[in-house]
Formats: C-alpha cells, structure tokens, sequence
DNA sequence: ACCAGATCGTAAGGCTACCTGAATAATTCT
DNA sequence: AGAATTATTCAGGTAGCCTTACGATCTGGT
C-alpha cells in the first residue's frame, strides 16, 4: 500500500515525498501539532521527527509556528501545498483500497482491515 | 508480525537473528541454495545477500559448500544450528498466527493472508 | 517568589541495512 | 576462443533511524 501510494504520488508530481515523511502527515492536525506529539504516535524519537520535519519545510510542505500556550512548543502545520499532497495522498489511498475490493471483495478488504488494525494494536512496540 | 517473531526467538536464545537474516532463511532449501538464487527471489543485491551470509556463517547458522553441479558456485546451506532455529521460527509463526486466528477467527485469518499474498503478487516491485 | 525537576525542541554523532559501481578469479556456455 | 555467469572484494554512499547531551522554558511544591 505504501509503495503504491508513494508511486502513485509521485505519477501526480508529489516526487519529492518520501514514505519516511508519513510519521508527519499521518498524524498532522489542521490546526498544527507539536513535535513531541508527532513523535509519539508515530512511535519515532523526537530527533528522528525533527528531521523529517525540516526537510518538509524545506520542501514547503508544513511550516513553524510558535505555539501560544507553551513558549518551548512549536506547531507544525501544513503549508497550503502540504495540505493539497495530503488530501491526494488521502484520495490515492482510497482509490487503492478501493481497487482491492474490486479485486477481492469488500467483505476481505474490511477483514483484511479489521484484522491488521487489531494486530497492529495489540502489539505496538517495534 | 515480523517484530513478534524476532522477539520471541530471542526469549529462546536466538537473540543474534536479526529480521535483515530473513533473505537467507526465508529462501534456503535443505539442500543448499545459490547466493544468487537467494539475492533474486528476496530482491536484494548479490553482495547485500552476501553480507548476511557471511554474518550468518560466522555465526554458525550457515556453511558454504561447494556446488558439485558448477564449479563457480557455493551453495549456501543451513547448519544444524541453523536448521533448529528455522524450525523454532517456523513453529513460532505458526504460534503467532494461530493467537490471530483465536482471538480474530479462523476465517478472517485465512482472508487475511490470502489477499496479503495477492496484493503483494501484483505489485512485487518495492 | 523561588527553585528543582520535568518537558520542548535541537544538535551532534553513530549505526544498520541497504545501494551503486568497479574489479577479479574461476568456471561455464556458445 | 570469446562471452557470460558465479562469487567475492573493495570503495563509497544514502536513508532512516538511534543515543547522548544541552539550552530554553514551563510547572509544582514550598
């Protein structure tokens, strides 16, 4: 699913995101979300989101903002074009699971989903 | 899945088996396989396969012999050692998927890897 | 009001698991 | 004989993580 969706992003002229970058847009809010939190639902360190961080505002995908309830926190947002290759990256996943469904049933892709979401919590811990 | 199986290998001393070794075990035959056999099928370099060999060898897990049928070639195969741990994998999985199959249903398990393998077969190609 | 300790982000350096490319010796295929 | 293949070696590079350390800021107890 992520190769695909990586291939298909970079088919729609998005050739600049990588899967490493998703610890960011998967967990992103609208609004901004502070690296500490970022990291932490991904399961990465700080350090590691930090970097994935700079170089998508390097690539003007997300950008800083001092965060007004804690003047050590910073919000990370999407910039205008992040939060366009966001919403593409949203849709291809969608047209992907689709074709699965296409190919092997609504019913399996649910349980395939199902099941998957269930394991995956289970056992977090890499 | 991956994660689980290499940390209960290493509750059962298997603890230098690293998920990256799994190009090797994942592909060898009893009898002995090619490295460049083992490098196609797990679509990774010749000299990233042979890396892991050479970890493996010197880890007792496998042995180079020559190959009677080409006088270039070595066949890679399992020592004892190595044979038991990829036994103890084997039973181990077999463990895992069998709590899935408990906790989530027999059925949905099977739907599971059936269009895991699928999807994986249609698009092979990271 | 103050200080100790927690928390936020960042900096610096290291590691694993791969890769590319180039070269070589031995052997096999055409 | 010449071309291809097998394994190996060496050199160098990269992505994606990690650990350790640190300064800046916030928070809770006194």
């Amino acid at each position: 699913m992520v190769n695909d969706l990586h291939r298909r992003l970079h088919e729609q002229g998005y050739d600049e995101i990588r899967p490493a970058h998703g610890c960011v847009f998967r967990f992103i809010e609208p609004t901004g979300t502070r690296l500490t939190v970022l990291a932490e639902q991904s399961g990465l360190t700080k350090q590691a989101v930090g970097e994935v961080a700079d170089d998508l505002e390097r690539l003007g995908y997300v950008e800083r903002l001092a965060d007004p309830l804690d003047g050590r926190a910073k919000l990370i947002r999407l910039t205008d074009r992040g939060a366009r290759s966001r919403a593409t990256a949203v849709r291809i996943m969608g047209e992907i699971e689709a074709e699965w469904a296409e190919r092997h049933g609504e019913d399996a892709v649910a349980t395939l989903r199902e099941v998957l979401e269930a394991v995956t919590d289970e056992r977090v811990p890499a």
